[in-house]
Formats: C-alpha cells, sequence, structure tokens
DNA sequence: CGAATTTCAGTGGAACTGAAATTT
DNA sequence: CAAATTTCAGTTACACTGAAATTC
C-alpha cells in the first residue's frame, strides 16, 4: 500500500483495523503449520484455564458465536483435542473436556501465537509494547466485551 | 462475552483484534444511515484528497483489491458520487473522478465516522487516544502497508 | 409456561485468488 | 515479449440470524 489518505491514517478505528489485519494473518499463518485456527487456539485456551465447560460458556468466554462453536467442537474432537460428552446434571448441555492431545496441542499452538506477537509489534520497545496492550485492555473491557 | 482467559487477554493480536471487531461494528452502523460502507469512505478520502486516479492507484492507496475496488467503483458511480472515465493516455485505465455530490457524500460520512472514534474511544483521556494512536500508526507502518 | 442449549441452514461483508481481455 | 489494468467468477474465514428440537 503507498500513502494512505491523511483522513483514515488519522482515524483509530483505520489503525486498528490495519493492524488487526496484519496481526490476523500473521497468527493464520502460524497457526496454519499446525492444521489449526484462531478460533481452536482460544477454545483450547479456555478449557485449559477454567476447566470442562459447555458450548454455550465456552462460547460466551471466547466471544465466539454459538453456530461456530459447534463447528469448532466438531472440529477439534474429530482431531482428538477434546471430548464431547452429554451432562447428566442438564441435559442440554454437552460438557466439552480437554483430551492430554489437546493440552499438547495447546502447548504448540501457544508457541506459535506468542510467536506471531513478536512479528506484530516488532517496532515497538518493551515499554511501548506494555503501554498499547494497557491502552487496548481499557478499550476493550470499556465495551462490555459483547 | 464473560472473562475471556488470560491466554487471550494477553496477546496484542487479541486485543486488536477485538478493539477492531467493535470500531468495525460502530462504524458500519454509522455508515449505514447514509447507506454507505467503510470501503466507500476510504475511496471517497482518497479521491478527495490526492484528485483523480486509476482504480489500481486508488486500490493502492487505500490497501483494498482490485477485485473489490471494481465493486465499491460500481456502487458509488450508481450513487453519481464518482464518474468512472476511460484514461485517452493510457486505455488501459479508467479515471476516477470525485463529483460533487461525491464530496458532499464525503462530509458527511466523515462526520459520521469522527463520531464513531469517540464512542470508540470513550474510556481514554485525549492524551492517551494520542498514545494509542501513535503506536498503531508505527506499527502499520512498519509493516509495509501491504 | 418462558428460557436456555445444541444444531443446522443460510446470509453477508471482507479479503483474496485465478484467469481472461486489453493495452502499454 | 513481459508487465499493468480492468473485469468477472469463485473461494475462504468470520460473524451472525432464524428456526427447530430438546430440556430445564
Amino acid at each position: 500500500m503507498d500513502n494512505p489518505p491523511a483522513r483514515l491514517r488519522g482515524k483509530p478505528s483505520w489503525l486498528i483495523s490495519q493492524a488487526s489485519a496484519y496481526g490476523h494473518r500473521l497468527v493464520t499463518e502460524a497457526l496454519a503449520t499446525e492444521n489449526a485456527r484462531r478460533y481452536h487456539y482460544s477454545i483450547l485456551a479456555a478449557l485449559d484455564e477454567f476447566g470442562p465447560a459447555s458450548q454455550a460458556t465456552l462460547g460466551r468466554r471466547c466471544g465466539i458465536d454459538r453456530s461456530d462453536v459447534v463447528a469448532m467442537v466438531n472440529e477439534l474432537a474429530a482431531q482428538g483435542h477434546l471430548d464431547r460428552t452429554p451432562d447428566d446434571a442438564d441435559r442440554r448441555r454437552n460438557v466439552i473436556t480437554l483430551t492430554a492431545t489437546g493440552r499438547q496441542q495447546l502447548t504448540r499452538l501457544e508457541a506459535l501465537v506468542t510467536s506471531a506477537q513478536h512479528t506484530l509489534l516488532d517496532p515497538l520497545s518493551a515499554d511501548e509494547r506494555r503501554q498499547l496492550t494497557g491502552l487496548l485492555s481499557r478499550v476493550v473491557e470499556h465495551h462490555g466485551l459483547p
């Protein structure tokens, strides 16, 4: 891209969108080396941190739509990274449980995603990265995390 | 969304992606009141700042794919916001020119987009907004603006 | 009963690829 | 000839909606 209009360069939403597109590409390409997607990483991370959960809870925690959770759980279950079993206590629900291979996969994906962060924030110092993360966290937390 | 995993909350790419999704929604909804899209605003802004240009140049300046420029120019031409005429000097090209109504439309869209910025950065002080914009500008500029 | 959960079918904008036709 | 431009046809990940079936 050459010389974007000043009207765009000065808009935070445009800058965020450009940075997001670049980060998106970096992370997607990194995860592709393990045949994984961004949603896979999110769901595995939620299971690892909070333990077994229903699909609806996973969706709420990761900000993923209920329909998309179904598709992602299908894929992760097919890869053996999680188990989907009916919940005896509430038979509307499935209980999603991380498997041992799923935990190993998360370790691999974590390394890939972390490395992509360094590439993305290459031009910033450690202090500036903390500043940026702090400011973005406030913006994201402020908006109810829909 | 409730309580995202710490692994996600700590990743700049995830924070940027969340902020981007929110900004995306704000801007899209604002522009919808004028039956416009984000790409429309970008193209009108580029024409206003740099004057008439070919579609390929517009795409390079705005970071929009050649195919998508075709579709956007179709829509903007149908709305009378720009003219598309063959270039006599290089007959592979079209020359895209902003019309008077296009310039008026840009003024309206500019107000809508600017207002959305304030909503997006609501939790930050004026100083912090400048910090965020500066840091993001460096990230975006660093990556060749693909 | 109303509300929540899972699932499927489908929509739509965004970002992109490949290829054809034309012209430089 | 190679390279650039416009255009069309199609793809993919993502975000989302609506509705049905089941259960609380």
